[in-house]
RNA sequence: GCGCCCGUAGCUCAGUUGGAUAGAGCGGCGGCCUUCUAAGCCGUUGGUCGGGCGUUCGAGUCGCCCCGGGCGCGCCA
């Protein structure tokens, strides 16, 4: 539709440089839609964009580019408005036309498969193994999750990997943890994973299944190892008490396609071969007693260290390796979701890609900023050590029951984690993110869709409309149907946009504007007394298909068809969120029996 | 001190990458269910878009300078 009118306003813009003998390239146009309804549908700049030029004022140019653009039967209103923009409202033809492209590709509508193509490896969560995903994981987790589900809904091939450092200091810290948990006298370690149920429940596991390994860690360094890898997988598979990372992403609705190691990375001489290429390029100094990689000399503040004093190395050193293979491996472009407390790691990654003779360029950061918790106002810490963090399965648990439908609570932390720019702090208050599941934004949205589909199910079972049918759209006039269907045009560049710039909020904030419209329409429609389907007593005698000599039956008809595209683009929408899109929704419980003296009860 | 992010309604946050009278949810107040789902709709309340200067036809959006908050500046991850 945008397309359309841009091509359109470029014709006449062309025309009138032709008739005042201007030569050369012109600015493409900038076309929007409006906000205002009395600014007609869509405005351009072109005018002022271009009046310089043509050496007119930009109203002057206006009101002759509206002269041509009278001319044009897609156009019903053309108007010149305050210093030269271009107001322009489309005649119903127009809208019919977009519709009936909407209805053409039904779910897959604003999809562009054929585009890049562009081979992208997506990495995102890669939690430390050493504990239960909290809270502030989930976020990452489904920002990267969606423009996952973005990327691939624009053409591109998408490889989504965590990267588990079951190779570090964390781990053995974990297992030295679990140990002190589990074996007499052997010490509790420096900053390790305290006394929370977590590590006691772990421990009892490990004890219980691998007795000889407990009784020989402590001495055998082979046998530490063994029991390390041991409990990295009960962290990732779970064990009793516990779900699992792997459980709590499939219940947060997140997949992965490729799960890879730190371990192996050195296991196999991919981090000694990518240090060796370092060194083979002469970026490596001994310094100190450790090894130094010049990160400096590519724009870090400071050089950074690969192999520590003690031998050790460093993580830089493993994703240096890391993020060597991932682009060995043939990716057009990887992107990173982290944290934000972890972006002055980003020149250091670029530099190491830049040393290895590798394109830097393709390396891509999303930074995922806090999530700072609040109880009742106040700043709610959470820590290993205080052992009070908020797992996301609690969170799923509680919102599930209290909704009394499984997948509730991820529907919710979705769509409270997606309606936000990840690049701006979030705060949340623990006893809302748990509490709110009755009147969390997400079901508004849902609502609309299941509306939506009990129409859809009416017209087909009581009025015999075939799901698929393809009747004339003419007898949409409503002025509100006809500019529900420009939002449902502007869908393919809302997903091209958020795909673009790896904003989920865009389509969010596309959805609840939509669900805004159609629910507003839905009110409207009974106050004028009006319906989309025919009353229940009409369809029960079928008279609705004969009144006004057919012309009702049309608009029903059309009316039902418009309805079958709104519901595939919210679907679409909520499907790219990984937010469940339900048939019907009935009121909870709750609501159904709430009246001001029940509400009065509980409240006292 | 240096670097990155943020500052928009009482609270939590959007704002189509420079457009017209800045929006939503929650909260407050007042209305709307006899037949398509009231988890809804309508109205109302509420703003010097942190402050200043600049760029231009036009700034919440871009530039510079302040103020305020968060994060980072480890041979931790």
């Amino acid at each position: 539709m945008k397309h359309d009118v841009a091509a359109r306003i470029a014709k006449a813009l062309a025309e009138e440089a032709r008739a005042r003998g201007i030569e050369g390239e012109l600015p493409a146009p900038s076309i929007d839609r409006t906000k205002k309804a009395e600014h007609g549908d869509f405005a351009t700049n072109v005018a002022m964009a271009v009046a310089k030029r043509f050496s007119v004022k930009p109203q002057e140019l206006a009101a002759a580019l509206k002269a041509r653009l009278e001319g044009d039967p897609t156009f019903a209103r053309v108007e010149v408005a305050g210093p030269g923009f271009l107001n322009l409202k489309l005649a119903p033809a127009a809208f019919h036309r977009a519709l009936a492209q909407v209805l053409e590709a039904g779910p897959l509508f604003g999809r562009a498969p054929a585009a890049s193509r562009e081979r992208v490896n997506l990495e995102f969560v890669s939690a430390n193994p050493t504990g239960p995903m909290h809270l502030a994981h989930g976020r990452g987790a489904v920002v990267g999750d969606v423009v996952g589900r973005l990327l691939d809904a624009t053409g591109h091939r998408v490889v989504r990997e965590y990267y588990v450092n079951d190779a570090g200091n964390q781990i053995r810290l974990l297992t030295q943890s679990v140990l002190a948990r589990i074996v007499d006298g052997y010490p509790t370690p420096q900053d390790g994973y305290g006394a929370n149920a977590y590590v006691e429940q772990l421990g009892a596991h490990v004890n219980g299944r691998h007795p000889d390994l407990v009784a020989r860690a402590p001495s055998e360094p082979l046998a530490f190892e063994q029991l390390s890898k041991r409990c990295v997988t009960y962290v990732l598979d779970g064990f009793p008490g516990f779900p699992g990372i792997r459980a709590t992403l499939r219940a947060l609705g997140v997949q992965f396609d490729v799960w890879s190691s730190e371990a192996a990375l050195h296991a196999d001489g991919r981090v000694e071969r990518a240090i060796d290429a370092l060194r083979d390029g002469g970026w490596l100094v001994e310094r100190d007693g450790a090894l130094q990689f010049e990160t400096t000399r590519l724009g870090d503040d400071k050089d950074r260290v690969v192999f520590k004093t003690d031998g050790g190395h460093t993580y830089f050193a493993s994703d240096i390796a890391y993020h060597k293979d991932k682009l060995d491996r043939g990716f057009d472009r990887l992107i990173d979701v982290w944290g934000a407390d972890h972006h002055g790691y980003i020149p250091r990654v670029r530099a190491a890609l830049t040393a290895l003779g590798l394109p830097a360029e393709r390396f891509e950061v999303i930074l995922i900023q806090m999530v700072s918790l609040v109880k009742n106002g106040a700043p709610y810490r959470m820590g290993k050590r205080l052992g009070n963090f908020i797992t996301i399965d609690e969170v799923l648990d509680e919102i599930d029951e209290a909704s009394g439908r499984k997948g509730s609570g991820s529907d919710a932390l979705r769509y409270y984690f997606t309606s936000r720019r990840s690049d701006a702090q979030l705060e949340i208050d623990v006893e809302i993110a748990k509490k709110q599941s009755l009147d969390n934004p997400v079901y508004y949205v849902q609502y609309g869709h299941a509306r939506l589909c009990a129409l859809l199910k009416k017209a087909e079972h009581e009025c015999g409309i075939a799901p698929r049918a393809e009747p004339d759209l003419s007898p949409l006039q409503h002025p509100d149907e006809l500019s529900l269907i420009a939002q449902l045009s502007a869908y393919p560049e809302a997903l091209a946009e958020a795909a673009k710039l790896r904003e989920p909020q865009k389509i969010v904030g596309y959805l609840t504007s939509l669900t805004q419209a159609f629910q507003s329409y839905y009110t409207r429609l009974k106050k004028e007394n009006d319906t989309i389907l025919p009353r229940s007593g009409e369809r029960e005698t079928g008279a609705w298909k004969t009144r006004d000599d057919g012309a009702y039956a049309a608009k029903v008809r059309a009316r039902v068809a418009w309805v079958r595209a709104i519901r595939d683009v919210y679907g679409a929408g909520l499907a790219l969120l990984g937010i469940a899109a339900p048939e019907r929704m009935d009121r909870p419980a709750a609501a159904e029996g709430a009246s001001p003296e029940a509400t009065d009860d509980e409240a006292g």
